[in-house]
DNA sequence: CTTGTTTTTGACCATTTGGTAAATACACGA
DNA sequence: TCGTGTATTTACCAAATGGTCAAAAACAAG
């Protein structure tokens, strides 16, 4: 019966699969897909490149997997907006998390930076299966809360993507931050123009009309 | 005389090395420099590899004068900003201009997004010595702004950041953006957007005060 | 046309890299 | 302790890739 389901992942495979998977993680967002190769992978992570082939199918199966894990892990702080919080303290909520994130996961950050980047070869199903419906959604809660004057009227599609672009972009131009900012922590700096920013935008009465 | 100095290129020279250098911009931004390769360079430029090879030394030295030629028109926009215009136009020209480099110029920011991305290896230098410089004196120009009461008071440095990660977003993310828009060209709702959330964060006397 | 120079090519080469096969070491329950 | 399936390693391979070189072709000038 070689090609039954694996019923038990052994402890040391469930140890051994963590362990490639982080070390996949660190190379991937350094390198990129093409750029990162399985010896890298395999010294990251302590093991021998064969060793690594024997719990996964090939590097596009590392890869692809680690992608799944990280939407995760990326789509949460979104469905984490609430529609029946106050409307500004969950946008401005959601901003924090997002940039905490950078802060704490630079390399989960710079992995779908990358992926987006070169076109979304592998995610692009998981962005309309996964993402879109959501966004869809959040957009949607966004636009009654502008509807019922609880926030001024702006798009909402383009709120989330400013959103994303402004944190993400601690995380992903770190290497031109670190130059501008001379290594200075750009968190705490950040978050209070974030929330200037986004609170100014939102709320209602603030907006000009359309000229 | 083999050593010597080439004086003239000649008109077929000049031809090919653009020729080169636009493909180059072509693969290296869908691929970056290690997902790139010299055939697929040659290919697009429609000559043969050591042909290419006759015109420049290596990848690396390729990749190089790509990135030089690429950080002049970069920060072109941001040298323009003018010290002595209306501080509240020149950042909103400033916004509309970066916001339509995204859109004729997606290759270029790709490029650039992909180098600093894998930590700027190559373009380290160029960034402390032009990009520096240039970023601390605009950011002194804005500080005068604010200081003489002309624009709300926020950090200098976080403004240019979320003007950049805003606009480039739209030519990085673009493969993101193409499955949450469903196709629809953003860059006129991207404008309107992003001109009332600037409008509203720089209008003198907009901003709380610190809670 | 002839000659000297620039440009282009075809045939190679060495290294890197993803991946395989078979042999070996190991864990662990009976 | 022994035997069996699991884990790991050693030695490879084939394809891809950056790069070289000498010779051929194209070209410019007299």
């Amino acid at each position: 019966m070689a090609e039954q389901i694996q019923k038990k992942p052994s402890r040391i495979q469930q140890r051994n699969r963590r362990k490639i998977l982080d070390a996949a993680l660190d190379v991937f967002s350094a390198h990129g897909f093409r750029g990162a190769t399985l010896d890298q992978i395999a010294e990251q992570a302590g093991l021998s490149k064969p060793n690594i082939l024997y719990y996964f199918d090939g590097k596009e199966e590392i890869h692809v997997t680690v992608l799944s894990q990280l939407m995760e892990t990326w789509l949460d702080p979104l469905a984490g907006l609430d529609p029946k919080g106050d409307p500004l303290t969950e946008i401005l909520t959601y901003v924090q998390r997002k940039l905490e994130m950078s802060r704490d996961l630079p390399r989960e950050s710079r992995l779908f930076a990358n992926e987006i980047l070169q076109g979304a070869p592998r995610m692009d199903p998981h962005l309309r299966a996964d993402l879109k419906p959501l966004f869809d959604a959040r957009c949607a809660v966004i636009q009654a809360w502008m509807d019922a004057g609880k926030l001024a009227q702006v798009d909402p599609r383009h709120l989330i993507f400013s959103i994303w672009a402004t944190t993400q972009h601690y995380a992903d131009f770190q290497a031109q931050i670190d130059v501008l900012l001379e290594g200075q922590e750009p968190t705490d700096a950040a978050s209070q123009f974030l929330q200037t920013m986004f609170r100014n935008l939102l709320t209602p009465g603030q907006n000009s009309p359309p000229a």
